[in-house]
DNA sequence: CTCGGTGCAAACTGTTTGCAGTAAA
DNA sequence: TTTACTGCAAACAGTTTGCACCGAG
């Protein structure tokens, strides 16, 4: 891999994965950080991101509906997809880490770790759910 | 929803659904049927997986890596994502029940089911690996 | 000076959709 | 006859890539 060299492109995008609890898709990065930086393009964003996933600065998630998402807490945690308005939200929960010995019981193979996605209704859906 | 009408294509992807342990892609389902089926186009194949998916008749799964794959056994079940040759396979586990309690406890909104993907090396890979 | 990064636009991949014709009910 | 389903091709969304220029080291 070849060494990284400075950019203020980069720099910004960290800094508003770092800044945010959501977990943006490349798309919603692109709008946010064009404020500060309007002539980035999309393309910049999407290999910026990359590279922060590769290097491990970032964390790459897929939703069950194809949707990628970025997020910047790399320790290992759960999330909640919101089946009403989509957004994926951080689990404040340990995550077990005798998953995967169990795991390991029922498989031929090599388990090496694992990622739960917990559906639901985050707190703000179900607010609006409870005044109809 | 309107009522379904009996066509010979769905009849066949799911025929062909049902055979397989592999989760097929998409791609991979109009491959296959089209050897019994040779004009059937894939954008058929599409709506009808999307049609059963509708209707819990098979099961939709994303993996990481943003592709989609189909699985028609429906009762609850983990999958394990080989990280070598990307293949998903069943895993013979009992579902943990409380899981979704314990996330409970620790979220606002309504946690509803969950589900697990492990990483790690399928046994064809594993086996492959030992011999280098 | 060298080589990684950038903006831009074109290309690409996987999936959906509009349409006119076909076939199940 | 009615209406869902089909094949086809065009459209679409999200993402990647080739290129010429820019800027960090």
């Amino acid at each position: 891999m070849a060494t990284l060299k400075y950019s203020r492109q980069r720099e910004v995008i960290k800094e508003y994965l770092a800044s945010t609890k959501e977990h943006p898709t490349a798309d919603t990065v692109y709008l946010h950080v064009r404020k500060t930086f309007p002539k980035i393009s999309l393309g910049t964003v999407y290999r910026n991101l990359n590279l922060l996933a590769d290097t491990g600065e970032a964390l790459k998630i897929t939703t069950p509906d194809g949707g990628v998402r970025f997020d910047a807490t790399t320790t290992p945690h759960y999330h909640v997809l919101c089946c009403k308005c989509g957004c994926v939200q951080d689990l404040d929960m340990k995550p077990i880490d005798t998953l995967d010995e169990q795991a390991q019981q029922c498989y031929n193979g090599i388990i090496r770790s694992h990622s739960v996605l917990f559906n639901g209704i985050c707190s703000q859906c179900s607010k609006e759910l409870s005044t109809h």
